[in-house]
RNA sequence: GGAGAGGUCGCAUAGUGGCCUAGUGCGCUCGCUUGGAAAGCGGGUAUGUCGAAAGGCAUCGAGGGUUCGAAUCCCUCCCUCUCCGCCA
């Protein structure tokens, strides 16, 4: 949600924002509808103090009639006061929802993922003497992935993983929380780029993977609705990732400013029903129904967000580097980036056998568009600031980074090597038939 | 899942229809006092919203309702605690 004095004062550029990202909201009938707000709400306070008037004369006696009736007509007064109000703030927050986030001046503007920049390519792309295979193929001949008998069980876009992969997750996780916990890292990566931030390291997490819907709804992540699981029972939606329960972890909390940033790493299954996607990546396991992520979420004070943004990129491309991964930062577009995003970065890693790039991270830095609809605030020395900005993004998307590393590090017979930063939480150091 | 008890200002507590414009204690803060401090005494100490301001309005877990008038009565929901059941 957009602060409203902002709208009032930069009505062309939140004008701007709707055409660049897309959408079409009425930005002109907001205004229209803010100022009756404001007039319907002045009126009904009126009423109120008249009653609460009447009210303080009646104290102690029992009221005469007159005061009854006088009573009786503040309270029609007041209930169509009400309910014209109400009327024009349920439109009115309509709209205010509907609306998106502001893009950053340094947002490339277009129409979809072509207008998306590449910042910069990482790595050299790996050689091979043979046709590099398809992950799903290696993951089948080494018997690690099992996608026929998910179907069978419980659907398409569902798998096993098995054996030496399920290993290689574990030690993803294991090596993805020592990066992400360890201050000395997260201060070396902050020197070696001059920011002034704090080098607070990450609050491992494992949220709930279910969450209310007027929670998502705060979250702007419950639309669309056909892309998230639901469980009617209890009225309840699944996670589509951690971000979705880390992210109003302090909602409706004021925050010291001394204790900002908070850092979280999230650990958790995704659930995702890959709705609109049909006939895309049918195979393997780079589109799937339910997958492990790890995810960051950062809240901190409004002058810091961005810079949260870049340290939590240089994290990402940390990780992704020290795993011997080739990639590319790309800087996603107006048409491309999310409603609540104000600047959003993706990481794309390389798969040989795919010939592509593909999205393995993703980075949101969301301002204060999320926290005020979370109610998440800060309180300051000079009582100015009001809300945190909020980043999330990918730690390690568990399932597309196996990806990575199987098509990255196969060999000619089929086995896979793995990287050296694993090795040491690993009993092996290749995949193999065994 | 069943039974019961609760949710009030940063914390603790009082408050069963008008004296609540929510009291008291603690904490915090300013001042007096002091050589300095403690104690003591006095003042201040929530958020949102409308307004240029004065000030108004709203908020006692949330939302509805009854009433001239609700922290207080009724309904729905959320959460916490205790006991029972079930369970990794």
């Amino acid at each position: 949600m957009l602060d409203i004095e902002y709208i009032r004062e930069n009505t062309e550029k939140v004008k701007e924002a709707c055409r660049n990202k897309n959408l079409a909201v009425d930005v002109d009938r907001l205004l229209v509808l803010d100022k009756q707000r404001r007039k319907f709400r002045f009126a009904l306070d009126e009423v109120a103090r008249k009653r609460n008037e009447l009210a303080r004369q009646a104290k102690g006696d029992k009221p005469d009639q007159q005061i009854i009736e006088e009573g009786k007509k503040l309270k029609e007064k007041a209930k169509s006061a009400e309910d014209k109000l109400k009327e024009a703030e349920q439109e009115y927050n309509n709209l205010m929802l509907a609306l998106p986030n502001i893009p950053t001046d340094d947002t490339p503007v277009g129409k979809d993922e072509s207008a998306n920049e590449v910042i910069r390519s990482v790595g050299d792309k790996p050689q091979f003497d043979f046709e590099p295979k398809e992950h799903w193929e290696l993951g089948q001949d080494l018997d690690v992935i099992d996608l026929e008998r998910a179907a069978k069980v419980t659907g398409a876009r569902f798998v096993y993983l098995k054996g030496q992969l399920v290993l290689m997750q574990f030690a993803l996780i294991q090596y993805v929380l020592s990066v992400l916990t360890d201050r000395a890292v997260i201060k070396e990566i902050i020197e070696k780029n001059g920011w002034s931030i704090a080098d607070t390291p990450f609050i491992p997490v494992v949220p709930p993977v279910m969450v209310r819907p007027e929670v998502m709804q705060s979250m702007d992540r419950l639309e669309p609705k056909e892309e998230r699981y639901y469980i009617p029972g209890d009225d309840l939606y699944l996670v589509g990732s951690a971000e979705h329960t880390l992210g109003p972890m302090h909602m409706e909390e004021t925050l010291r400013a001394d204790g900002l940033p908070i850092r979280y790493v999230g650990y958790s299954t995704s659930f995702r029903r890959e709705a609109g996607s049909y006939g895309k990546d049918l195979k393997g396991i780079l589109r799937v129904h339910q997958f492990d992520k790890m995810e960051m979420e950062v809240l901190s004070l409004p002058e810091n967000g961005l810079a949260e943004q870049e340290l939590i990129v240089a994290i990402q491309e940390h990780i992704v580097h020290s795993l011997g991964l080739p990639y590319q930062v790309m800087m996603v577009s107006t048409g491309d980036m999310g409603k609540p995003d104000a600047r959003q970065i993706d990481i794309n890693t390389w798969l040989p056998g795919q010939d592509k790039y593909r999205e393995t991270h993703t980075s949101d830095f969301m301002s204060d568009y999320q926290s005020r609809r979370l109610k998440i605030k800060v309180k300051r020395e000079n009582g100015s600031g009001n809300y945190v900005y909020m980043n999330d993004a990918t730690a390690i998307a568990l399932g597309r980074m196996l990806i990575a590393i199987m098509e990255n590090y196969q060999e000619a017979d089929g086995s896979i090597k793995v990287p050296k930063v694993l090795q040491k939480y690993l009993p092996f150091k290749v995949i193999d038939k065994g």
